[in-house]
DNA sequence: TATGAAATAACACGGGC
DNA sequence: GCCCGTGTTATTTCATA
């Protein structure tokens, strides 16, 4: 188990509020050298406390306006493995959890509109593992920075 | 409204894959100059298509290893803004989707243990907005990269 | 309106301490 | 953990279609 310090949680910190920081920034903010600050973050890439970074978008400028979660049952036989498997699959598909108890997952999805998230729905369903659905439309979201 | 065209989404696709990649390594594969890449991004920045980037964590190896959704429902006259408010002061909410409809909110929380997880639930329901909560526990999950 | 080329400033990276 | 030298990248300016 790799080990983190306090310096480490803070590097994190600011890496989670702009990804694109960079090591001097970030150097001069902590009270670090680039160097040391670098070697961090690379140890903690290579420990995989940091799995990659990424781009934050607004989908509903690019048209995708609509999103949704979906409680989804699936037939008794089905592994969690397939419902990741067939799911990641569908494009709309932003993720998916799998659950214990009742749902057995949880399916965020991103739409066009309401016919695109009617299509998505009527796509699981007939894969003939699903059982059961309840769609919970997302009318506001707020995310951790 | 921003226009997006195929080469602002292969770039989108790129960040997406790896908010790091150099202006330079996109340049290269797209077939663009260094500086036609940098205005488009600095364009989807202004655009707001782009919000922001950010770091990817395994919060499992920070010792968070458990996460859950809450269903809640709020009492007729909470507003989605309060709910979103009073969420977003509590550090172990990720996230909070609110709903049309029963539930009135998902809350997305990354807790320690399951007691933790308790103090958590607790803390919601002493707000005295919350009528009710149904958790679904997390046992795994696939995120779009 | 979008592009490429070129110059400079800032940064990343590696080695040595 | 720090400092330093080298190569790479970011950023700005200018010229062009």
């Amino acid at each position: 188990m790799i080990e983190i310090d306090d310096i480490d949680h803070r590097l994190l910190r600011l890496l989670r509020e702009d990804g694109r920081r960079t090591f001097s920034e970030m150097a001069g903010t902590i009270g670090l050298s680039v160097a040391a600050v670098k070697r961090r973050v690379d140890r903690l890439r290579e420990g995989g406390v940091i799995t990659g970074f990424s781009v934050q978008v607004d989908y509903a400028k690019l048209g995708w306006g609509i999103e949704a979660f979906i409680e989804v049952r699936y037939s008794g036989a089905t592994p969690a493995s397939e419902m990741i498997r067939t799911s990641s699959a569908v494009p709309e598909i932003q993720a998916v959890f799998t659950i214990a108890g009742d749902p057995d997952a949880l399916i965020h999805v991103r739409v066009r509109d309401l016919d695109h998230l009617q299509t998505v729905i009527d796509g699981l369903r007939r894969t003939g593992q699903v059982t059961g659905t309840k769609t919970l439309m997302i009318l506001g979201s707020w995310v951790r920075r």
